[in-house]
RNA sequence: GGGCCCGUAGCUCAGCCUGGUUAGAGCGCCCGGCUGAUAACCGGGAGGUCGGGGGUUCAAAUCCCCCCGGGCCCA
C-alpha cells in the first residue's frame, strides 16, 4: 500500500489516506503494544486530565491535546513504556446544565417533575454522545491515547474510589458537616466550592450605598454604614466597628453621624457633604454594645422579635479602613465574617431567603423578590424613611456561577467539608518537589495552597458521585461507606443496589449498628472536582488494575490550562496528600489559553468559538497542530487567527517539494537504499554538512521537548526543512543529480538526501504525525525495503559518528558566508547570476583546510568559476574586496568579459527552451530531436559557441541555426535581441 | 487592595534570565535576479520613541522603581 506522491501537498487527501491506513493496519494499537512490551524499559507515566463530556472540542482544547501527543510520541520513540490511558469527566453540574438546556429546564423543580431517574438517564446519554464526539475529534487530531481503556468518572468502580477516599476522611474526622456561609448559585440551587468560585469572577456594576442606622439611646444620632449589597440589610443583625481605630461624631444639620475618622474625608468627598463639624472623637470600642433600631424594622416585622445582642454594635479587627465608613453592617446569613462574628456573641442567623434566591415570608414586604432585585426596593424604602445618605455606583468583581453565569449569593447553610488544615503543610512541601513549567505557575500554586480553606464538597444536585454518608433516623448515628461490599453488608435491602447513582442509591437503607434503626443517605452528591481529583487511583481501579498502582504512582507528567491551578491540579494534590501523603504528579506543564484573533476569550455567547473538527476539516490536523504549537510558548495565551496557518502550509509545501525532488530523480535513476551505507560512505563535504546539521537538529529538538519548550522544538524542525534542506542542501546537489551517467557523487547525493529526509520525518512525526507518515510511506518505504511498517514505530534518531565530520560542517558554513557575500556583490554591480564570476579569492589566516572543503558551495550557490584560498593578502591585486569579518576577507573579480557574456546568453537560451519543454509537458528525461533557433548578433554567436552546452542541458540531439524565424516558433527577447525557438519531437 | 503573564517593524514573533557591534526573523510592501522539486527561491530596499517616565551603569530592549494598556489569578 504505497500512496501516490502527488505534485502538490494536499493535507486533506494526505490525512484521509493516513487515517484509513492507521485504521486498516491498526497502527495505534501496534505502536502502543510495541511500547508497553519493552521489558526493562523505563516507564513514562502520563495522567490524562479528563475533558468534560458536555460539549465539543474547540481549538483551545486541541492545543493542549497536541502538547500531550507530542510528548507521548517522543517518549515512545525514545523507547519508553508509555502509560497513556485516556479519561473522561462525566458527571457534575456541567453535564446537568447541558441536559437542562436540552430539555428546556429553568430550575431544579423542573428536574423533580420530570423524574430524577429519567433525568439521570438523559445525563448518561448526553455523556455517551459527547465522549464519542471527543474520541473521534481526538483521533482525527492524531492524539493517540488508550481510548479503549479510558477511565470514566461515572463508572461504579470509579465512584467506589471516591467513596474509599471519603470514608477515610470521615474516619479521620476530616469530613464534617457544618453550618457555614457558602457561595450558592441560586439558579443551580447548590453550594459551590471556593475553587469553583475562583473560576467565575466578573466585573459588575453594583450600588455603593451609604445609609444611616439610628442609635436607640442617643437622640438624633446615627451610625453611617456602607454596603454594595443593599438586599442583605433585610437580614442585618449587627453592626461592626474596629475596636482601636478612632471614630468621630460629626454634626450634620441637626443630626449626629458616627463613622471612622480615617474614612471621614473620603466619605465627605464621595457623598458631597459640604459642611459638618466634628463634635467628639473616641475609639471604636466605646460604641460596643450600643443598641440600634433596625433600618427596615417596619418593612421586616420579624426583626421586632430580635433582642440584644441582636441589633447591637460589635467590634472586629477585620473592619477595614480602606473603604466604606469603618461601620460595617453584618448579616450573618450572607457574609462569612459576619457569620463568625455574630456566632461568637450568640446572635442567631436570620435567613429570610430561600436557596433559589427568592425572599420568604420572613422578609416581610420583600417576600417573593429575587435577591438582587430587592436592593432597589430597599434603597427606595431607606430614602423614604430619611435613612439614605448617598447612593453611588461601583464597578468591582463579583463571583458568578462558573457554569451558568448567575451572580452568586453568600448564604448560611448546612454543608459537608473536607479539612484542609491537617494536610496543608504536606501539600506545600510536596509542591516543592513538583517541576512546574513555567516556574511562576508553581509559585502561584503555592500561594493558592497557603491560603486554602476547607473544601466544601457537598452539592444538592443529582448527577454525581453520591455522598456515602448515612444517618440513623432513630438515634442520629452516622457512618460513611467505603466500598460496595461494605454497603451490601450494611444494607437492609442489598438486593436493591443496582447503581451507585441517584436516585437508586437513595433507596438503600442501612441497619444502624448502634440501635438497629433505619439509616438514610445524606441526599448530596459530591463536587465534580473530587471526581477528577482521585483519577490517580480510580482510573486504575475502574479496570481492576490496582496492582499497577505502585508502578505508576506518582505520575511523571500532567498538562492542562492555567485555570486548573484551582481545579484539577489542586484536587489531585488534596486527595493524594490526604490518602498517601504524596504528590500524585512530578511535573506539570501549565498551558495558556487560546483566544480569538482579537484576543477575546472564545465563548458560545460571543459566537467566536472555532471547533476543532471544523478547523481540521478545512486545513487538516497537522496544520492545526503546528500552528498552535509554533505560535507561542505553551504557557502563553495565543490569539488564534485562521489566516495565519498559511505560513505553516508554506513550510510543509517546501517539505513536500523536497521529497518530490528526491523522488523525481531517484526514481529516474532507479536508485534504491539497498547500498545506503556504502553510498553514504562516499559523502562529499556538503553531504557531511547536512548530516552534521541533522545531528544538531535531533539534539536540539530533543532538548527542547524535554524542557517543554514545544514551540521552540517545532520551530527548529520547520526551520531545518526550509533553511537547511531546501534552500541550501538541495540547491547544492542539483548539478550532481543532473549528471546523466551513474556516478559515485550522484549516488552519495541520493543517499544523503534519502537519509536526511527519513530522519527529518522521524523528528517531525511527534509534531505532524500525518504528513510524516504519508511521506514515510510514499517515499522512504518505496526506496528502502527495510523500512518499518509505520514512521511511528521508528526510534528517535541518533546519527552515527562515522557520518559526522565537523570540519566539513565548519568549512561549508564559512563558505556560505562567502557565497552570500558574492551574491550581494552581484546585485550591487548588476551582474546576473547566470553570468559566471571568474575568480574569487578567500583570505583566511586560520582554518583554510576546513574552508577548502566548502568550495563547491561558492561555485554552485554563487556561480563562481574559480576559487582561490590563501592565508595572506599577497596576490589579490585587480580584485575588489567584497566582504570582511574577523576570520575572512573575500575578493572577487567583478569584471565582465565577452566569454562570460556569451555564456550568460547561452544560459538564457537554455532557460527559454526549458520553459517550453515544461509548457509542452515533456517528461524530464525525454529527448528533443531537433532544436530550431533563429537569432542574430551576439545571441547568434553565443548559440554557435555554446552549441554543445545548450544541446546537453536541454537534452536535444541536434541544434539548427536558422536565418529566418521558423514557422510556429516561440518568440522572445533576450537582452534586447530577438530569439525564436522551435522544438521538434518525433514519437 | 495584592500577585502573575504580555506589550519590540504594517502583521506574527525572537532577543531580556547572564547589560556591550549597526535590535533580528518570517509574512506583507517596493526594486532587481533566478528557475526542469517552483503557487518555490535569491539579493537589495523602505519600515522601529523596543508601551511611557525615572533610576543604576562607561554602557539598558535587557537590571531596579513608578505609570499606562491588554489578559489572568487571588482577596
Amino acid at each position: 500500500m504505497v500512496p501516490e506522491l502527488g505534485k502538490r501537498y494536499d493535507p486533506k487527501k494526505v490525512e484521509e489516506w493516513v487515517l484509513s491506513f492507521w485504521k486498516e493496519y491498526e497502527i495505534p494499537r501496534k505502536v502502543r503494544e510495541q511500547s508497553l512490551s519493552r521489558e526493562d524499559a523505563p516507564l513514562f507515566r502520563f495522567l490524562e486530565g479528563p475533558p468534560t463530556a458536555n460539549g465539543y472540542m474547540h481549538v483551545g482544547h486541541a492545543r493542549g491535546r497536541t502538547f500531550k501527543d507530542i510528548v507521548l510520541r517522543y517518549y515512545r520513540m525514545k523507547g519508553f513504556r508509555v502509560w497513556d490511558q485516556a479519561g473522561w469527566d462525566t458527571q457534575g453540574l456541567p453535564v446537568e446544565l447541558e441536559v437542562e438546556k436540552k430539555l428546556g429546564f429553568r430550575s431544579k423543580k423542573d428536574i423533580l417533575e420530570y423524574g430524577v431517574e429519567k433525568f439521570i438517564d438523559e445525563c448518561q446519554k448526553l455523556v455517551d454522545y459527547y465522549i464519542s464526539e471527543w474520541r473521534s475529534a481526538s483521533e482525527r487530531l492524531g492524539l493517540w491515547l488508550d481510548y479503549d481503556h479510558a477511565y470514566q468518572t461515572r463508572h461504579p468502580r470509579y465512584i467506589e474510589i471516591a467513596w474509599r477516599f471519603l470514608k477515610e476522611m470521615w474516619e479521620r474526622g476530616w469530613l464534617y458537616e457544618d453550618l457555614r456561609v457558602v457561595p450558592v448559585c441560586p439558579r443551580c440551587e447548590t453550594a459551590l466550592s471556593s475553587h469553583e468560585v475562583a473560576l467565575g469572577y466578573k466585573v459588575v456594576k453594583d450600588p455603593s450605598l451609604y445609609f444611616k442606622i439610628k442609635l436607640l439611646d442617643e437622640p438624633n444620632t446615627f451610625l453611617v454604614a456602607w454596603t454594595t449589597t443593599p438586599w442583605t440589610i433585610i437580614a442585618n443583625e449587627a453592626v461592626a466597628v474596629h475596636p482601636t481605630e478612632t471614630y468621630v461624631k460629626i454634626r450634620v444639620g441637626n443630626e449626629f453621624w458616627i463613622l471612622a475618622k480615617k474614612r471621614l474625608e473620603a466619605f465627605a468627598k464621595e457623598v458631597g457633604l459640604q459642611s459638618y463639624e466634628i463634635v467628639e472623637e473616641f475609639p471604636g470600642k466605646a460604641l460596643e454594645g450600643k443598641v440600634y433600631e433596625h433600618p427596615l424594622l417596619e418593612e421586616v416585622p420579624k426583626h421586632r422579635e430580635h433582642r440584644p445582642p441582636h441589633h447591637t454594635v460589635l467590634t472586629a479587627e477585620w473592619v477595614s479602613m480602606e473603604e466604606g465608613t469603618g461601620v460595617v453592617h453584618c448579616a450573618p446569613a450572607h457574609g462569612p465574617e459576619d457569620f463568625e462574628l455574630c456566632k461568637s456573641v450568640g446572635i442567631e442567623v436570620f435567613r429570610p431567603i430561600a436557596k433559589n434566591g427568592v425572599f420568604t415570608e420572613d422578609a416581610g414586604k420583600y417576600a417573593g423578590l429575587w435577591f438582587r432585585d430587592a436592593s432597589e426596593k430597599v434603597v427606595e424604602d431607606l430614602r423614604r424613611k430619611g435613612l439614605l445618605v448617598y447612593l453611588g455606583w461601583i464597578e468591582h468583581e463579583y463571583p458568578h456561577c462558573w457554569r451558568c453565569d448567575t451572580p452568586l449569593m453568600y448564604y448560611a447553610d448546612r454543608q459537608w467539608f473536607i479539612r484542609i488544615e491537617p494536610i496543608k503543610k504536606t501539600m506545600l512541601e510536596e509542591n516543592e518537589k513538583i517541576r512546574w513549567r513555567p516556574d511562576w505557575a508553581g509559585k502561584r500554586f503555592e500561594d493558592w495552597l497557603a491560603n486554602a480553606r476547607d473544601w466544601c464538597v457537598s452539592r444538592e444536585r443529582f448527577w454525581g458521585t453520591p455522598l456515602p454518608v448515612w444517618t440513623c433516623r432513630s438515634c442520629g448515628y452516622r457512618l460513611a461507606v467505603g466500598s460496595f461490599e461494605e454497603l451490601r453488608k450494611l444494607a437492609k435491602n442489598p438486593q436493591d443496589f443496582v447503581d451507585p447513582h441517584r436516585p437508586w442509591i437513595d433507596r438503600i437503607v442501612l441497619r444502624c449498628p448502634k440501635c438497629g434503626g433505619d439509616m438514610v443517605r445524606e441526599p448530596y452528591v459530591v463536587d465534580v472536582w473530587l471526581d477528577s481529583g482521585i483519577a490517580h487511583t480510580a482510573a486504575l481501579h475502574q479496570y481492576g488494575w490496582d496492582h499497577l498502582f505502585d508502578e505508576l504512582f506518582p505520575y511523571d507528567w500532567i498538562t492542562e490550562a492555567v485555570d486548573q491551578t484551582r481545579g484539577w491540579f489542586y484536587t489531585l494534590l488534596v486527595t493524594s496528600v490526604a490518602m498517601y501523603g504524596k504528590t500524585p504528579f512530578r511535573a506539570v506543564l501549565c498551558q495558556g489559553h487560546v483566544l480569538d484573533k482579537y484576543g477575546k476569550k472564545m465563548s458560545k455567547h460571543l459566537g467566536n468559538v472555532i471547533w476543532a473538527k471544523d478547523f481540521m476539516e478545512k486545513f487538516g490536523a497537522d496544520l492545526l497542530r503546528l500552528y498552535v504549537t509554533t505560535k507561542a510558548a505553551p504557557w502563553d495565551s495565543i490569539n488564534f487567527d485562521p489566516d495565519e496557518v498559511s505560513e505553516i502550509r508554506r513550510q510543509l509545501d517546501i517539505l513536500w517539494n523536497c521529497v518530490l525532488f528526491a523522488h523525481t530523480y531517484a526514481s529516474m535513476d532507479r536508485w534504491s537504499a539497498e547500498n545506503l551505507e556504502k553510498d553514504l560512505g562516499n559523502a562529499l563535504p556538503v553531504d557531511r554538512w547536512i548530516l552534521y546539521e541533522l545531528k544538531r537538529l535531533v539534539e536540539e529538538v530533543e532538548a527542547r521537548i524535554l524542557n517543554n519548550d514545544l514551540h521552540l522544538a517545532a520551530r527548529t524542525v520547520l526551520n531545518f526543512i526550509v533553511e537547511k534542506l531546501s534552500h541550501r542542501y538541495i540547491t547544492l546537489i542539483r548539478p550532481r543529480v543532473w549528471l546523466e551517467e551513474d556516478r559515485v557523487e550522484k549516488r552519495s547525493a541520493y543517499a544523503t538526501l534519502f537519509y536526511v529526509i527519513k530522519n527529518v520525518l522521524k523528528v517531525l512525526a511527534p509534531f505532524a504525525p500525518f504528513i510524516a507518515e504519508y511521506l514515510y510511506q510514499a517515499f522512504v518505504k518505496r526506496y528502502d525495503p527495510k523500512a518499518l511498517e509505520s514512521v511511528h514505530m521508528e526510534s528517535w534518531p541518533s546519527i552515527p559518528k562515522e557520518l559526522l565530520d565537523e570540519s566539513c560542517w565548519r568549512g561549508v558554513e564559512k563558505m556560505f558566508v562567502v557565497a552570500e557575500a558574492v551574491l550581494a556583490a552581484r546585485t550591487r554591480v548588476g551582474i546576473k547570476r547566470r553570468w559566471p564570476i571568474k575568480r574569487v579569492v578567500v583570505v583566511a589566516r586560520e582554518g583554510l583546510e576546513d574552508i577548502a572543503k566548502g568550495v563547491d558551495v561558492v561555485k554552485i550557490y554563487a556561480n563562481v568559476k574559480e576559487i582561490e584560498l590563501v592565508s595572506d593578502v599577497g596576490k589579490v591585486e585587480g580584485l575588489e574586496k567584497i566582504y570582511e569579518d574577523k576570520d575572512l576577507v573575500v575578493y572577487a573579480d567583478l569584471k565582465l568579459d565577452e566569454e562570460t557574456l556569451m555564456e550568460g546568453l547561452a544560459k538564457d537560451v537554455v532557460r527559454r527552451v526549458q520553459v517550453l519543454r515544461k509548457e509542452m509537458d515533456l517528461p524530464i528525461d525525454a529527448w528533443i530531436d531537433r532544436l530550431l533557433i533563429y537569432a542574430v548578433g551576439d545571441l547568434r554567436k553565443a548559440v554557435e559557441r555554446f552549441r554543445d552546452y545548450i544541446a546537453r542541458e536541454t537534452r536535444c540531439r541536434e541544434i539548427v541555426l536558422l536565418d529566418a524565424p521558423p514557422e510556429g516558433g516561440r518568440k522572445s527577447v533576450v537582452e534586447g535581441m530577438e530569439l525564436v525557438i522551435k522544438l521538434e519531437i518525433s514519437r
